[in-house]
DNA sequence: TCGTTGAATGCACACGTGTGCATTACCATT
DNA sequence: AATGGTAATGCACACGTGTGCATTCAACGA
């Protein structure tokens, strides 16, 4: 016998449970009760094949002990963990930080644990999300960025299920939940279209996103017969964040000289036109929406606060979790087989600014 | 062999490499490497007692073969995981958000994983708190709530260092770090009394918080003399939340009539100051700052957005979070012995509300 | 009375890793 | 040549749990 390593007191067998150092293990549990570690295993486990009074019993003497399941031990042992894989990359995002934040409400209740991974590098994604898995998730999240597809196989033949939301979808195996971003541009189209107004523009970041380019896309298309009639114009319009300084900044650059500036613009997200919104009002002096016409997307919390009073597209970010959360537990449950792409429908919320 | 449980194929050793569901465990290298495990796991833990050709030649397979640590089993041998509990209650809080953004990162950098648990209940506080113990996590950090003091003594049993971030401290074995929200209280205070402004008030949510308690008590303490002249007259302002919708609805309660209501006000922290703003503005039309002074606390990102332009008391989450990580090292490294209480430094962010 | 059945529980293995100690091999010193 | 020392590696145990299979025991029908 060892006893080296780990040095506990009472090796013999003398009141084990007063050491300090010591935690109580379900073997502790059995002894105490007086039945083997499987039983206790059992009971905790609700296995229908033990008696209720030993049940009682060993529930009773987990709980007088303050016994807690190794987790660790448990994973190690059925090779699956009950935490889930957040992929993100930062909390600046105003509409992803809310999609989080019912995103972690939904996993924990569904008895699972969220474990997040920021990648600001993109290259990086790939052996992050390899990480993931040495600590056996049962399933995981990308909220940002793209996984490169030789990682999807690696979750394949583990069968942890993975869900993007609101990517590019060309990963193998896994789910793709989208708001409808189609939908979602061709009623910002028709919506500005109603103002009379006449030069059009699409605000994006320079680059573009995979929502943001449907988005703009099929606003374009939405706009085509105006625009082929010689009713309207187009021009597209690009930041370098996509965020509130980037929509300050176009503002700025783009919307200088107001005669001939765009005067009906669609933002490919709620935080840019926060920005451009400020730059045009503060900065420059203009009239929301009697000089220009702005639309958003996403309806993050700020959209509706009185100093912007956004109109926009509204996506639910409550609805956007518990769609990914039921499609992670269809697919840790066994049921789906078949990659599956779902759709958020969307909606118009009119205030002010449109 | 009962080799029923977990269905591998080629248990008979012929090939055990190709079989689609074998993960690549260190046996594995060992084995194609010509070596004991024990040295396979000595090479890439970088003992330096293994020869250079063997670790070369050992890596080299490792690589080959897409070896990956299993973490759930190194934690289970070593009784510690590479995970750092994040205790919060959602993402609707700006500078939490941004505070939690910034740890990520660090706690990232510095190799460990963060995991969040959400407590929206703070009587589950305790239970939650517990359930990280069965993920053998490193260290944990709260930053929402107050932990029941019984819990502490379960964590310092084990050696899980605790930080306690912007709360009221009094968990035994865990460290406090704060802002300096003394400091910030008194230099709210004595910007507010520069521009001339008579009737005072301080605004914090129904019950109050920690922070915001010790905000509100050192701005009316820097007042007193003043007050006791009788030159200046002072009203504590409640609200319901701690968010835009309490402020907005607090103004529209307490500015109603301007000539009587205060008119130089200390917020509890930016988040309901942005609300009370928009409120005055736009619902009653009152002029920012000539009618009303505003000073909030925090420095969250909408603070600095043209809309709001608000003068604020600066705290840098940045630095809360280095020093929080620093702090969860040290302990965890073992050189922290006591507890210790440290105190972030603030700044005046002068802007247009004061 | 004996064999059969079913419920309740224990035994023993496996999960994949880190590490103390023993062992081996090789070289320098006496 | 014998001895001592050191560098490199293997053996074997431990971490705490879930679960297939064997075992026990009581009840019951023939």
């Amino acid at each position: 016998m060892s006893e080296a390593k780990h040095n506990r007191a009472n090796a013999d067998g003398a009141e084990p449970g007063r050491d300090m150092q010591h935690i109580v293990t379900s073997a502790d549990v059995a002894r105490e009760a007086g039945v083997s570690r499987s039983t206790v295993s059992r009971c905790l486990s609700g296995d229908r094949r033990i008696s209720d009074a030993t049940r009682k019993r060993v529930q009773e003497t987990a709980n007088r002990l303050g016994y807690h399941v190794n987790k660790i031990a448990r994973s190690m042992n059925t090779r699956k963990s009950d935490l889930i894989g957040l992929v993100t990359s930062g909390l600046s995002d105003p509409f992803r930080v809310e999609f989080l934040d019912k995103l972690i409400l939904a996993i924990q209740q569904s008895g699972y644990r969220p474990l997040v991974i920021d990648v600001s590098d993109p290259a990086q994604m790939g052996t992050s999300m390899m990480h993931l898995l040495q600590y056996q998730v049962a399933g995981v999240v990308v909220t940002s960025g793209s996984p490169p597809p030789e990682v999807g196989v690696h979750f394949l033949k583990r069968n942890v299920p993975v869900v993007l939301v609101n990517r590019a979808g060309r990963l193998e195996g896994a789910d793709v939940i989208n708001c409808d971003n189609v939908r979602g541009g061709e009623m910002a189209a028709d919506l500005l279209l109603e103002t009379g107004k006449t030069r059009f523009g699409f605000l994006n970041v320079k680059g573009g996103t995979f929502s943001g380019n449907v988005r703009g896309e099929t606003f374009v298309s939405r706009l085509a017969p105006r625009l082929a009639n010689g009713d309207i114009s187009f021009t597209p319009l690009v930041c370098d964040s996509a965020d509130y300084d980037g929509g300050f900044n176009a503002a700025l650059k783009f919307l200088a000289t107001p005669e001939t500036a765009p005067n009906a613009i669609f933002c490919a997200k709620d935080h840019i036109a926060l920005g451009l919104l400020d730059a045009a009002r503060f900065e420059l002096g203009l009239r929301i929406p009697e000089d220009i016409a702005v639309v958003g997307f996403d309806d993050i919390a700020a959209a509706r606060q009185g100093a912007y009073q956004l109109t926009t597209v509204c996506q639910s970010a409550t609805k956007l979790a518990e769609m990914t959360v039921d499609r992670l537990r269809q697919r840790i449950r066994g049921d789906a087989l078949t990659d599956q792409r779902l759709i958020l429908p969307v909606e118009m919320t009119r205030r002010r600014t449109a």
